[in-house]
DNA sequence: ATTTAGCACTCGGGTATAAAGAGTGCTAAC
DNA sequence: GTTAGCACTCTTTATACCCGAGTGCTAAAT
């Protein structure tokens, strides 16, 4: 449906206009070297393009600009795998080398050199615990009538939550409690331990400790933790270096949905594997319009369990950007699976 | 050495700056109801204030603006102690009755409100726990060389920390370690804590443990926590309202600090107790050239524990800003005083 | 049947000019 | 001491103008 010399028209026109943000037109297409076509036969091509829908003007008499369907056909069947340098390479390992300070540092570190790397923003959003397993439970009484409970898992994640106890409690029976589930409940992964607690443990206390139902309740309750990792975003004021965001309210618009937590969560909620590419108004998000936003996800073993993304202008760098973003999430996926293994 | 007319007339001229954002102009202030002077004399006054340096004019034949001298004044001789709403002292006292979520989420909700109620940025520095006494410690092994050290606070903060264990210890020693650190430990305030840990229960432990000493260095740098707590921010893209940042550059100067945590640290770090006004360049920070910050700190009884404060243009609403943060503040310190005290 | 050269036309951006509006400073009168 | 009057300044807005970059179309060249 497309000729040759189009698919090799629209590509150089959206590479072109990826770097210099400015629509390109026939005259200055046709002085590149390895373009043989006289200004004149561009132009046709390029109404061609136009009328089919992969390309616009922003007035009459100006340049091309990709559109929208422009981007999605580049990005489909266009884009030229690029590798990465290797200082690019060794900047992502490092991140990982230093271990010592648990996976959310490691994550945090993740958004800072993927935007600095790119120089788009970033967004990690940190794995969740569902699956990791419970190592150790305790319930550290606070006062008469506080407590924390504290969840240790075997990832070396530590949950805590305050709650209630309930009136006239024993430190003792806390302490068999705290025993009872310690038996029973370890190694459950998180996801399971709310529903288990009762169904595991009612019976045994039950047996042993007077009035266990109203704090078995509420450590239960405590127990119910959040189904998503946290969000780190990075490079939030790199927007403002791109020319198409001199708009001050474009920017704004941008800049309120990155502090809209939910917004965020909901751009990159992990849906399928591997690399998605969503362009401009592709995105659900009103605010994404003049955006795209690059996600893949990353996984423990098989089981995806947080996303990276890279958000920038629909002008972004696709090539590069999917590049990194896959061979980054490869390598957090291979990191996190023998991190979790070996803890198995 | 300013005359009353010269006090009313400078205050009237911010007081209309800081609502409309324009140049004051004496034809315009002559024509305010409470104002009998004619323009001429007006203009006469405004000359003798611009040439004692508290007016500036941004063109030869533009109206008045304050300079940075002018607000300095107007702070601190002029100001009108405003009075809360009815609405707005309920919106701040509602921070606090839900208790249950501990300090964390209240302190954020402060950040959020202060930020709605003003339309401004707002920063609060959450309570550092070096007052907070120890708990309970625990020590959790996660591998053969790796554990959690979990410190619980009487208020009910739990600071937990991956370290590593050396190699060949026993799960029955480090049961005995963490029944000696909790008999040694327990009641400290947190900032005492690394430095007792090696004087407290070296000596008992080297009794009955063996290869203690590793453990133990572990766990007391583990120990270290941070001096400072948590930063909120609340309203980040507030300023984009602010007329005179129209200019990206501005925003983008202002945007980039945000992100920066050190340097908000650097901006609200507790100094002196009560209310502190800093204006224009009197920050140190160049990103702040063109916005005023008015801080307050809250206290756990005498203690200053943290700091809250509002970050907007120097055309800021001084006094309803003050009004409100000192009420919040005294706020903040009432609850946090009883909510302490009753743990002691 | 393509490709290309040529040309008329369009539009945005930059510059010059003019007029309007808001404001000042100064002088002289009140 | 206060104020009216006036000349002057500077910004803002509007208008006209030209230039450059680009297009679309037609006709010639390949």
């Amino acid at each position: 449906m497309l000729t040759d010399r189009q698919l090799f028209i629209l590509q150089i026109i959206i590479d072109d206009f990826i770097r210099s943000a400015q629509p390109v037109g026939s005259r200055n297409l046709a002085k590149k070297e390895d373009v043989s076509y006289s200004p004149a036969t561009i132009r046709n091509e390029m109404a061609d393009l136009e009328e089919m829908g992969f390309l616009e003007k922003t007035h009459t008499s100006s340049g091309r600009v990709p559109s929208e369907k422009g981007y999605r056909y580049y990005v489909d069947h266009l884009l030229a795998p690029g590798s990465l340098a290797r200082s690019e390479k060794t900047a992502i390992h490092s991140i990982f080398t230093d271990r010592q300070h648990g996976i959310e540092k490691a994550v945090q570190n993740v958004a800072t050199i993927l935007s600095e790397l790119t120089s788009y923003t970033s967004i990690v959003l940190g794995p969740k615990f569902n699956d990791h397993k419970v190592k150790n439970l305790q319930i550290i009484p606070i006062d008469d009538d506080t407590a924390v409970a504290i969840i240790v898992t075997d990832t070396g994640h530590v949950e805590n939550r305050l709650f209630s106890l309930p009136e006239g409690i024993e430190a003792a029976d806390i302490e068999k409690m705290v025993n009872i589930l310690n038996d029973r409940l370890t190694g459950l992964p998180l996801s399971e331990l709310q529903r288990k607690i009762y169904q595991e443990t009612a019976e045994l206390m039950k047996r042993h400790i007077q009035n266990y139902e109203a704090v078995l309740k509420m450590f239960a309750d405590a127990a119910g933790g959040p189904e998503l990792g946290k969000l780190f975003i990075g490079g939030k004021t790199n927007i403002f270096n791109q020319p198409e965001f001199r708009d001050i309210e474009k920017v704004r618009l941008v800049m309120d949905m990155m502090e809209k937590e939910s917004d965020i969560y909901e751009l990159v909620r992990p849906t399928e594997a591997g690399i998605q590419v969503k362009i401009g108004t592709e995105n659900a998000e009103q605010a994404m319009e003049d955006c795209s936003l690059i996600t893949a996800s990353y996984s423990v073993g098989d089981e995806p369990v947080g996303t990276i993304a890279i958000l920038g202008p629909k002008r972004m760098e696709y090539s590069r950007v999917i590049t990194l973003v896959d061979f980054l999430s490869h390598d957090m996926t291979n990191v996190l699976t023998r991190l979790y293994n070996t803890r198995l």
